[in-house]
DNA sequence: TTAAGTGCAAAAATTTTGCATTCTT
DNA sequence: AAGAATGCAAAATTTTTGCACTTAA
């Protein structure tokens, strides 16, 4: 089966890519429905799960229900955020963590690892705060 | 609102932590449901909500569509086969981790992380193995 | 007694699939 | 042309919810 560059195909990966972020399959679409009103969701998913297979994209499962779609392919790791769950990139040394990891394996053939942190972005903390004043003033 | 321990929930628990493994909400109804036919699905995921919020059993997100149910809330990490999607522990160096994580965490306040390795686990390679034998004698 | 918990059925949320039609090559 | 890809609607999968009834404390 080889692989044909349809519109839809297309800009589906441009604007992963012009995203410069992790989307939902459903964030994807509205994205690209403003583009081709047509658009339908199936396509997106076809796609997705295509681009992933071919490793042009990467398909996250991080914390919360929707899988996410990544246009960097490069091993990196994830920071989501526990309250508004968007999901930022985070830079550290792979190779130290495979190290640690070689430990105990019980058998298996590692093929890969995925390392996700959970947290509180900038944005959400700073909400947080406020909200602690406004209760405090009260 | 005060916790009850009914039927349904002692038995879920009970059941969750004979199997000694990381049961999806569905598999753990067929196990209990043995017990109590007439129980629901709900009741199940219900418990599990409710049980993993109080700590008492832990909700992992690992690869594959379902959530599953830990009975063991140590902070230990996990690999899942690739082939078959059964869930082990792996025990590792949780503090060096944490070191090596400290990192590029941008701003981010981290609350924890899931380290989730990705493999092939042994009966599924010897499956693999008797396939490949197979195929070469043909 | 009372309000937490349950079963059931219906809904919600996310993803996949069948099929006739439209495109890319 | 041929068959890959699409749109649409319907189905599948997983999880949640409303509500009347049951049960633990």
């Amino acid at each position: 089966m080889q692989l044909r560059m349809t519109n839809q195909r297309e800009i589906i990966l441009t604007e992963l890519k012009k995203s410069g972020s992790h989307l939902s399959a459903d964030e994807l679409y509205e994205r690209v429905r403003r583009i081709i009103p047509r658009l339908s969701l199936a396509t997106v998913y076809r796609n997705l799960e295509i681009l992933s297979n071919l490793h042009l994209i990467a398909k996250l499962e991080v914390g919360g229900r929707q899988k996410r779609f990544d246009y960097d392919v490069s091993d990196h790791d994830h920071i989501y955020c526990i309250v508004c769950h968007r999901v930022d990139n985070i830079e550290l040394n792979r190779e130290q963590v495979s190290t640690v990891a070689a430990e105990g394996r019980q058998g298996y053939t590692v093929t890969g690892y995925r390392l996700e942190f959970a947290g509180i972005c900038p944005e959400c903390q700073k909400k947080m705060n406020k909200e602690m004043n406004k209760e405090t003033n009260e």
